[in-house]
DNA sequence: TATTATGGTTTAGGACTACTAAATAATCAA
DNA sequence: TTGATTATTTAGTAGTCCTAAACCATAATA
């Protein structure tokens, strides 16, 4: 007995809810690839994209890339092939550490990137169509999923620095390198990079 | 500007939430993929099994696996291919029309369709861990969205026939073909059949 | 200094997921 | 019967994932 059962679903509302949630599962899916293919960029090239986008300049590597799509390093590597091949990203070794391989995206890859913002639209006017209240709900109901999924280890949850535990603002105000701070990894923060995912984020307390 | 971005996602609820249901979604795909590992099936195929386990026969073909898998019938086809060289699935011509080839689980299918029944336990334990309030205002949300999708195309919702539209309960108490009918197809309905998985099902105005 | 981890990446090979386009065969309508 | 439609299959291609093995750079140890 489970949620696949319909008997199951219907007697139970967390049953219904998993099953709800199987299906928008599956509806994400759908709409990262029917959104790839007038782009002509598969699922994974667009979370690839994406994620380079938006993250602080530290994870755009091969390994960043592989932990972010809950991959392996050589799944990580094609992507990053067929990405180059397309002229949307280019690698660089990184002169301090030249094991390390970083992704950045080229002026195309970032338009691209831009174009592709728009996948999950359909989603969020859903959701933006109920009700506050229940908006806040849900809100509530989906971090707290998250949270358990993330220490099971299913998803890694990457934030920007405000709101992060390790964030000090304004800790060096005349400092060259960045008037903030990050207490995780104990250097400067530069104001543009507080706005990027960074996976050691962990949320305050409240 | 979109929840991809951390910024705009920290400014509005739906953005949030939105985000939130992409991390779900990898993870539901991670789950899949994990179960798959150990059962050495793929997540097309632990997707195929759960639905031919639950689903009306009428629907258990290469067409129905496709409608419901959101693939082509060429892919439809090659995941019956690799369930049928792992003897979980019998195809069978329908004698009514030979075009048709119904796709049956083996024992050994059915077995291992019970077995994967769990894949979901961990996001079900999650929802139930919440509050009353909060399940029932998810359900309501997550359900509203569902229908969105769906009215878009990026899901097919399968339903039993209690709670149908089309379901007329014990309308031929007597008829050895089944005591209730459905006034989709009109047709008699078996009582077991009634709590299998239907595409034509409408749910009741309220 | 040489040796031995360790870590990041790449390559090669295999199973599977998708697609399109074209072939086949059965059924249905004219 | 002819022709259109429907269900499925096949072939070919791109991409997604994996594992295993190799490579090289850096770090730790002797």
């Amino acid at each position: 007995m489970s949620p696949f059962d319909p008997r199951r679903r219907n007697e139970t509302l967390a049953g219904a809810i998993t099953i709800a949630f199987y299906r928008i599962s599956q509806a994400i899916g759908h709409l990262l690839r029917i959104r790839g293919e007038t782009a002509q960029l598969s699922p994974a090239q667009i979370q690839a994209l994406l994620f380079l986008q938006y993250a602080r300049p530290g994870v755009c590597t091969i390994g960043g890339l592989a932990e972010r799509l809950a991959a392996t390093y050589a799944t990580a590597s094609g992507v990053a092939d067929a990405l180059e091949d397309k002229g949307l990203v280019k690698r660089k070794p990184l002169p301090e550490d030249r094991r390390i391989i970083t992704l950045a995206l080229t002026a195309k890859g970032r338009r691209e990137a831009a174009e592709l913002e728009d996948v999950l639209d359909e989603i969020e006017a859903a959701i933006g169509a109920l009700p506050q209240a229940d908006q806040r709900a849900l809100l509530r109901a989906t971090q707290a999923i998250v949270r358990k999924l993330q220490q099971a280890g299913h998803v890694k949850v990457y934030e920007m620095c405000w709101g992060c535990q390790f964030f000090r603002r304004d800790a060096h105000p005349d400092d060259p390198r960045g008037p903030h701070h990050c207490a995780f990894v104990d250097a400067p923060l530069p104001e543009p990079n507080t706005y990027l995912e960074c996976p050691d984020f962990v949320p305050t307390k409240n």
